[in-house]
DNA sequence: CTTGTCTATGCAACGAGTTGCATACCAGGA
DNA sequence: TCCTGGTATGCAACTCGTTGCATAGACAAG
């Protein structure tokens, strides 16, 4: 259940309303941790009522009125001691592994529309990790001038990054090998 | 819903029990789809109801009789119905990410051991992969000797060794950052 | 002859994630 | 004035995944 934790590392790094989180995780911290505004929703009224957070109402002039959330000393808490926890090894659930074990028993050349289109997604998804860190982690400073949040958020950006290329790589190596398949030899 | 498929390609590589799938998924295509016996019997229970596989009960001298399951011609269609759908992109659940993040409100050194513990079972299992490797895909055969199933087994499995050097790469930058930022300057 | 381990199947309860829908405020353009 | 689109919150129903437990046959070790 680390969709708490990660609300509430999001809401550490900066407080705010469901819907501002929701848009957090179609970017940034949703690049690890996918959810969606009806998961957070919940669970921001979960965590409300078991103290971990507090609530405020913001008026605002412009656009509707929203509920803005921060962490409490309870939610701080609870996210230190998931903190100590043993990491559980991920659980993986990778469809494309799946539907190319599957083309074996129909014709692979016909996976390979899908695995362009799949391939451009993550071409994309390169592309903006890569804007992202030449946005906030590269510039005039020296080294040593972010704090550690920063270089926390950078190496695990890093780690988006890494994985897009090696994906990339890999879907050239799929690609190459469901056209071999798919032409007569 | 691809627990479905996942099942159906298993089947089809090689009809088999719950209980075998369920132990094929604690290692092949569970390495990218993960399941417990448990969601394998109800898949199973249900696919056998919506007639997309076959069940034969097979006697055993030696341990419990179990039940053999192979897939119908329903099945067959369904799976290659799903393998002309899209690709969704995957949902990625990365704790340890998230809690990367979350190690800038507590001590980031902390952390090192536990992404240690981690390191060494992606080592683990790179170890497993290439032996898998060496044992099913090398070996005095001339290039083309292998079929269409193997093939696409083999990119898949590439794909798995690739993903686990890079992490293991990207490990070894998440302990240097956090040595880093836990050390005083 | 009991205990443990592996094979083999399954139920029940719960928790997490998905999908579709509903409401409402506010601004700007047709 | 109505319609669209962005902001903002939420319910209900459903499916999927997890956890804990239960049963039972076969065999090997103590």
């Amino acid at each position: 259940m680390a969709l708490d934790h990660a609300i509430l590392v999001s809401l550490l790094e900066k407080p705010g309303s469901g819907y501002e989180l929701a848009r957090r995780f179609d970017r940034s911290i949703g690049y690890f941790w996918a959810a969606t505004h009806q998961q957070i929703y919940r669970v921001l009224k979960r965590m409300e009522g078991d103290g971990w957070i507090d609530v405020r109402e913001v008026a605002q002039d412009d656009r509707p009125d929203k509920k803005e959330y921060s962490v409490a000393a309870p939610g701080r808490a609870a996210l230190t001691a998931w903190l100590h926890e043993p990491i559980e090894p991920e659980t993986v659930r990778h469809e494309l592994a799946v539907k190319i074990r599957a083309a074996a028993f129909d014709d692979p050349a016909a996976l390979v529309h899908e695995v362009e289109r799949y391939r451009r997604a993550h071409a994309d998804r390169l592309t903006r990790y890569l804007a992202g860190e030449r946005r906030d982690f590269t510039g005039p400073e020296a080294p040593g001038t972010l704090d550690a949040g920063q270089e926390l958020q950078h190496v695990v950006l890093r780690g988006g990054i890494a994985y897009e290329r090696m994906t990339l790589d890999w879907l050239d190596d799929v690609l190459a090998t469901l056209r071999r398949l798919g032409s007569p030899r």
